[in-house]
DNA sequence: CAGAAGTATTACGTCTGATGAAGTAGTTAT
DNA sequence: ATAACTACTTCATCAGACGTAATACTTCTG
């Protein structure tokens, strides 16, 4: 089980990786999430739409209603260059991360 | 340059392995962590300390004064046997959030 | 010897993002 | 009809990080 203290700084790059994939919605998101880290990790719902508004609100995800539904009506959400732009920049800030706390593990 | 963000999750795990390797005080584990990064990420003294104040509370660390200065008197800091169980932990979960995250970047 | 720079810590108020609890609303399966 | 699933929202709360600033002692430099 990961904790979302861990996973705080991430939460964005997720939600974005799987918006530069394919448009999508909250709910889908939550189940894409949760199957991809083999259910180690479930992002809150709160934290999610959270996030939807946050990236939204920076210009990197833009929303529109979706036709089809099976319950209630479904937003869905974009990626924007914007929003690529900040995902190709939290890669490269992962890869350094990686390399950092790496060395506090490896050297005890 | 390393956010704060993407940090905070490890800013615990840092401080541990350092004082798992020796017993240290603030202002020297934040010149350890500034180098160990290569000046990538530099932790504010606010966030060090408050940190201390919280693994102390836990008991993960306990605290002395240090006889030998250059300066204001210096807090040393030790880690205690719930100190290096929780570092162990915490070392799991990050090979687990690598795994994770990871597959999110790499998919695109 | 005065002042600047470095060592070392603490206090305080603020902000962001995650959370729990609860509710709303529609659809599908039993 | 009613439980279960799909899908989203509101609101109040909390932890942890941040900026700003102050304190206090030592060492270097001109």
């Amino acid at each position: 089980m990961i904790g979302s203290d861990v996973m705080r700084g991430y939460n964005d790059l997720m939600i974005l990786s799987l918006l530069a994939q394919e448009d999508s919605y909250g709910y889908e998101i939550s189940k894409k999430i949760r199957k991809k880290s083999d259910d180690t990790y479930i992002m809150k719902e709160t934290t999610l739409y959270s996030a939807f508004t946050r990236l939204e609100k920076t210009g990197c995800i833009e929303s529109y209603s979706g036709t089809e539904t099976n319950g209630k009506q479904r937003t869905y959400y974009r990626i924007t260059d914007a929003g690529r732009a900040l995902f190709q920049q939290k890669c490269g800030e992962w890869s350094l991360v990686k390399t950092v706390v790496d060395k506090f593990i490896h050297s005890v």
